[in-house]
DNA sequence: GTTTAGCACTCTCATGCTTAGAGTGCTAAA
DNA sequence: TTTAGCACTCTAAGCATGAGAGTGCTAAAC
């Protein structure tokens, strides 16, 4: 356990060590600080400090650097939860408030906001639907027997693709499907949708079920839409990143699907998760991730529509300002959601 | 005017470039390729060569690397235009082939079989029709003023807006004012709805008008759409972006939507354009290009629905390879967009 | 018992120097 | 016109040196 001068001291060394990107000196933090104890009971503390595995030296007789124990100590026990500046909130709320009517605008402002407060590359997943429920099903004939569908789903996503069917459809028969369906399948889940089909007998109208059920059922992977990232030149910036090798390390993280859908399924999509995730370096499970930390949270309703987003950003970030702004944007996501959810009708409300 | 040897010799000089990454000197030229005259010769050579400004020394007696201009006669004069091979364009054409019913997956396919083959960073801009005309119009109410609006267009685009009303109106009529839209703007562009919007007296109609004729001529902006990218990390794996100021500064321009939409406009987008581009350098317009090659293409069918797609990539990249690449993948966008779009329907036949 | 001054020791990094090597340009001969 | 020869130039790598920062230990001071 830690004594009270312990845990101040390792504080201001990584503060220190985040903000200069320098080992850290026991005389270093004596001046800077003017702390009224003597550089030499600095040192002992930090021996002790790195006997406990929360500090190291790059080489024998440097100053100390945070462990990844230290960042993490840091982050649970040592760092002031703080919020971003009111008048910053307020103007990123605005930004928001005046995008308020496009959801891809939304998310590209998230992500905009993300990498300029936390000076990260910053990542945002599309609102996804769990357990989607159609509102609307439009057919629209192209040609022979290709057809585009357009799904509604209740929350306002809208999702389409291209059909191929057994055979040509004319468009008058495909609007008195849609308009059967919009009927009868009003407010159900894929799954509905799949026990409808299985009682229908009508090849056409068996065919479009099935279909549409596919189609809401792939709404519900996480990473089945849109990726929005913003700021990843900021990364570059940063001296740990100078190494070209490290770089794209980093930056090839944040390009390859299976790895996002790895950690995010090892994280913020748990059903238990809620708030923020910091992992801080590999966490002994992905190797690539070896320098970086990343800030991560769920956002929108669980169980009805929800994303991801998160920065990806060296292990010595700022981590208090990036976690406020995280938290900041998931629940300025949140709340757009829910504006937009809730009042979708009466019909919707639990 | 060049000789048929300096031509040979600059062509040599600049592929061993390419390859290495490093000056070429006389005497490794002329082991490498067992050329049969002497180094003292090819040095007379590059000394012309260096004359004509198509190389330069990085310093005094070194090797030499080509100037842009030098890149610009090679593109230009002395490659040998390549295909991919065949085997290859096989294997492109059947991912293609799989993923024909979803658009969105064309761009994204497109995107990493660009960045993998040109081993670059590769851009591709979503299709946007130009002048584009009214399909299908969709109107659904969610809450309050609120309405979400759904504009299939021909061609099967289909794009989404949520509109904010003077008041709230109910979805039945709604849905009526959608009918009517569908019967009278069918096949209308933007100005078409405009004009109909002028002699309407009905308020909401023609408020839907004067909204429906906006959103569409939001469609024909360039990068209305997303933007598909892929292979960032290539770029850094070039030794000219070691340093990582200037790797930063090649990312900045894939991230910038200011700086894609200048140098799409005063590239592939001009009216007359067609075919392959390929910038050297930053060209004197734009110098946070200066260390990077970009090579553009439009796709589509001008005058119905287009896009653009490209790969960026150190000056010293393989112009064969990338050029050959952006085309086949230009090529195989293009044809799908035909195919789409000329049986979307018999009235669309020109 | 804790804190601190003093000091020897260690290691890195910047600097300067030297040298090997690659490449050039020029000249004169082939 | 081509080429061999040669002096010259410049870089990159290796090495030694010294300054500087920082440590850990010991013994004295509080």
């Amino acid at each position: 356990m830690l004594t009270e001068r312990q845990k101040f001291i390792l504080a201001l060394i990584i503060r220190e060590y985040i903000d200069t990107a320098q080992p850290v000196g026991s005389t270093h933090i004596v001046k800077r600080y003017n702390l009224d104890v003597s550089s030499a009971t600095v040192r002992n503390e930090m021996a002790a400090l790195t006997e406990y595995g929360y500090l190291e030296q790059p080489y024998t007789s440097a100053g100390r650097i945070p462990t990844e124990d230290g960042y993490r100590y840091f982050v649970g026990e040592l760092m002031d939860q703080t919020n971003l500046p009111l008048p910053v909130q307020r103007t990123i709320q605005h930004q928001f408030y005046q995008a308020r009517n496009d959801v891809d605008q939304w998310m590209r402002l998230a992500a905009s906001v993300l990498a300029h407060q936390a000076q990260g590359a910053s990542l945002v997943t599309s609102l996804h639907p769990e357990n989607a429920r159609l509102k609307h099903i439009e057919l629209i004939a192209t040609r022979g027997r290709q057809v585009l569908m357009v799904l509604v789903l209740e929350g306002g996503e809208v999702h389409q693709q291209m059909l191929m069917l057994a055979e040509p459809v004319a468009q008058e028969k495909l609007s008195v499907v849609a308009n059967w369906l919009n009927h009868i399948g009003k407010g159900l889940d894929a799954k509905g949708i799949a026990t409808l089909s299985s009682m229908e007998t009508d090849e056409l109208k068996k065919d479009i079920l099935i279909l549409t059920s596919k189609e809401m059922e792939k709404t519900d992977e996480v990473l089945a839409g849109e990726i929005y990232r913003d700021g990843l030149t900021n990364v570059l910036a940063e001296p740990e990143f100078s190494e070209p090798g490290r770089a794209r390390k980093a930056l090839r993280l944040l390009e390859e699907r299976s790895f996002l859908e790895d950690i995010l399924s090892h994280t913020v999509l748990k059903s238990d998760s809620s708030g923020v995730h910091v992992l801080i370096g590999g966490e002994n499970m992905w190797e690539d991730l070896g320098d970086c930390s990343v800030v991560l949270s769920r956002y929108g309703v669980p169980g009805v529509a929800t994303g991801a987003l998160g920065v990806l950003g060296p292990k010595r970030m700022p981590y208090a300002r990036t976690i406020s702004t995280v938290r900041f944007v998931s629940d300025i996501l949140s709340n757009l959601v829910i504006e937009t959810l809730t009042d979708v009708g009466e019909e919707n409300n639990r």
